[in-house]
DNA sequence: CGAAAATCTTAATACAATCTTGATAACCTC
DNA sequence: GAGGTTATCAAGATTGTATTAAGATTTTCG
């Protein structure tokens, strides 16, 4: 699965600068030079990582962090020309996983992007609940050792839902990265395949554990049984 | 709950400067000047955060870096003299949570530590009043350690009124903000749902304590005692 | 290429959660 | 205590969800 990027920097030398780096690292690659319009795209899409520039036009960068820190935990590098002490402790304090000052080496920000994810997925990510097991490399799951086959829509939506486990996923998050942007609106498609999904990997579909639905919002993998 | 720290640094003076930083902010700290010897404390004692020097007389950091990463995730921050990209990339790709150059400053080192143990436990930004906890990334609640269900609106007007605490909102503000512009002049529609709120959340929903009633105006998430 | 299998889309139905509405009682405030 | 505001309740309306299955589409494989 390739991971996506956000990239939110106002001058475009740099955003293409970024760009070509992280495209040469396999990431899908979303760029945005607004405070607000990032804040649309984050909120109607899951990302893995975000690339903020505090200096932007509109918004301020640290009011783009507090905002979007209020529903995501998608890892976050900020990225300045400013090197004061102040808006570093700001801007990490908001939020930020880590914070680099202009000019930087195309090596470092590697580095870092690769310690931010890694820390993240410490955190978030489980490819083994209850007797269920995924082995996302051959792409296979199985259940109570046996294996177990999913089509490529339900696999799709499972792996979405439990890189974001315990978080929800609104119908539209969930249209737009399995199917794609101009699915938008059909709460129907998600509905039917988390269904086909629940009798997969559930134990009894009916009273699901795992899947969980959040009436009027969307879906959520809950990652334990309390 | 004091964290404990550890600190690996064989300068003195630079030690004892940490030491101090660390205890004003309540850690708990030890100090060990070797890498053998933080490696034998660092197994025979869990840590919440290792402030490691990569200059030290015999192992090398990145060396105590990548023994301690065999079997522990906890938080390690490099501080180094050396600036050198390859030095960054190495001791971040060896599993090190942030990487900081001297000289630095004692904010940025603690802005980068509050970062680095809320990565490390997973929550980015938690409310909290009385025996409620609010987590808002993951749009979930517990009240008294036992899993909450609000409803859509319930949680829309939860989360409004505590993002402005302490400030009223009338009941149109309410209305525009979580029904919509063409609710306006309805309050019944939020009186109900407070309503149903207060009996979720409030210890004694009849003398509610945190959403207190503005007569005539709206309502008010009245600030804890703090 | 063409048939069979697998998968997806769509619509219909039953069921569940949530919201709206109005009635009534309690609460202020002047 | 009068008049307006608010709290509470529960029935009915509405919206949201699970499930099924038929037909359309895509994929697989001989």
């Amino acid at each position: 699965m390739t991971l996506q990027a956000l990239i939110v920097e106002d001058d475009l030398a740099v955003q293409s600068f970024l760009q070509t780096l992280l495209q040469s690292q396999n990431f899908h690659v979303h760029c945005s030079g607004s405070g607000q319009t990032s804040l649309q795209i984050l909120s109607s899409q899951t990302f893995d990582l975000v690339l903020l520039d505090l200096g932007l036009a509109d918004l301020d960068g640290q009011q783009v962090l507090q905002q979007l820190r209020q529903w995501t935990a998608v890892p976050v590098i900020v990225i300045s020309a400013r090197g004061k002490e102040q808006d570093k402790i700001q801007a990490l304090d908001a939020g930020a996983n880590d914070y680099i000052t202009k000019p930087f080496s195309a090596g470092e920000l590697l580095a870092r992007i690769r310690a931010a994810l890694r820390q993240h997925q410490g955190t978030v990510q489980t490819l083994q609940f209850g007797n269920v097991l995924i082995d996302p490399v051959q792409r296979q799951i199985s259940k109570a050792g046996l294996p177990l086959h999913l089509t490529k829509t339900e696999y799709d939506i499972l792996l979405l839902l439990l890189r974001n486990a315990g978080n929800v996923l609104t119908h539209n998050q969930i249209l737009r990265q399995v199917w794609g942007e101009m699915y938008q609106g059909r709460p129907e498609y998600v509905r039917v395949h988390v269904a086909t999904l629940r009798q997969k990997i559930e134990d009894n579909p009916a009273t699901p554990q795992f899947i969980k639905t959040e009436a009027g919002v969307g879906y959520r993998f809950s990652p334990q049984q309390l």
